[in-house]
DNA sequence: TGCACGATAATCT
DNA sequence: GATTATCGTGCAA
């Protein structure tokens, strides 16, 4: 049915802004002992070097390392007492920034997604950064993951049926330094995307 | 359809 | 002790 392609480092943007934009449209695979779940990836925001709102932005602590491996790393925190989230590290080793993952359209393992989150519709399954990393099962287990590399979380191009998206921008969601920046990328017009109508026009 | 609000714990000051 | 890159529920229209 699906036939994804491992991305390989050399084809990522090494930059986090570009690397936002990049993986609009691109496979998400998680390969649980489970089973397979996957996605497009249908919408992001990119947390960039001196960007206050970045986790990054006063230096490598225990927490936020793997925001400074080399671009392609997952860095999963925990939020709010009660969900992960996932990024993908967008810059040369040493230097901070990332993407954050905020929303998937599912492809692969609905029904394993489904039973991580009960009573959702498909639009809803994995639509905004804690619900994507519920669905998906992904922890803190998972932090520091290459995800270029032969691991059970990977980046994969794109199902060749896929069509190439159409990208809106916007200013992020739920951050409140550098608000007015932006640095949301989203696939136009595709349900799965959160946030209000009005930033998604 | 669109707000307001509380839950909840890791992290940092 | 304050802050937080969120979510689900509840209520109003």
């Amino acid at each position: 049915m699906h036939r994804f392609r491992r991305l390989r480092r050399s084809e990522l943007p090494v930059d986090t802004q570009e690397l936002a934009r990049f993986l609009i449209g691109k496979a998400l695979v998680h390969d649980s002992p489970r089973g397979r779940m996957s996605g497009r990836i249908v919408e992001t925001e990119a947390y960039v070097p001196g960007d206050a709102a970045a986790h990054s932005f006063r230096g490598a602590t225990p927490r936020n390392r793997s925001l400074f491996l080399t671009h392609g790393h997952a860095y999963v925190y925990f939020i709010y007492g009660a969900w992960f989230c996932l990024n993908v590290s967008g810059e040369a080793e040493g230097v901070g920034g990332g993407v954050l993952l905020r929303a998937l359209e599912p492809a692969e393992g609905v029904e394993l997604m489904q039973r991580r989150r009960p009573g959702a519709t498909l639009h809803k399954l994995a639509c905004g950064p804690g619900r994507l990393a519920t669905a998906l099962g992904i922890t803190k287990r998972h932090d520091g993951l290459d995800l270029c590399a032969s691991g059970p979380l990977w980046l994969g191009a794109p199902d060749p049926h896929w069509a190439k998206p159409s990208i809106g921008r916007s200013v992020r969601i739920g951050v409140t330094k550098e608000a007015h920046r932006p640095l949301r990328f989203f696939e136009r017009g595709n349900p799965c995307v959160s946030g209000s109508r009005r930033l998604n026009s």
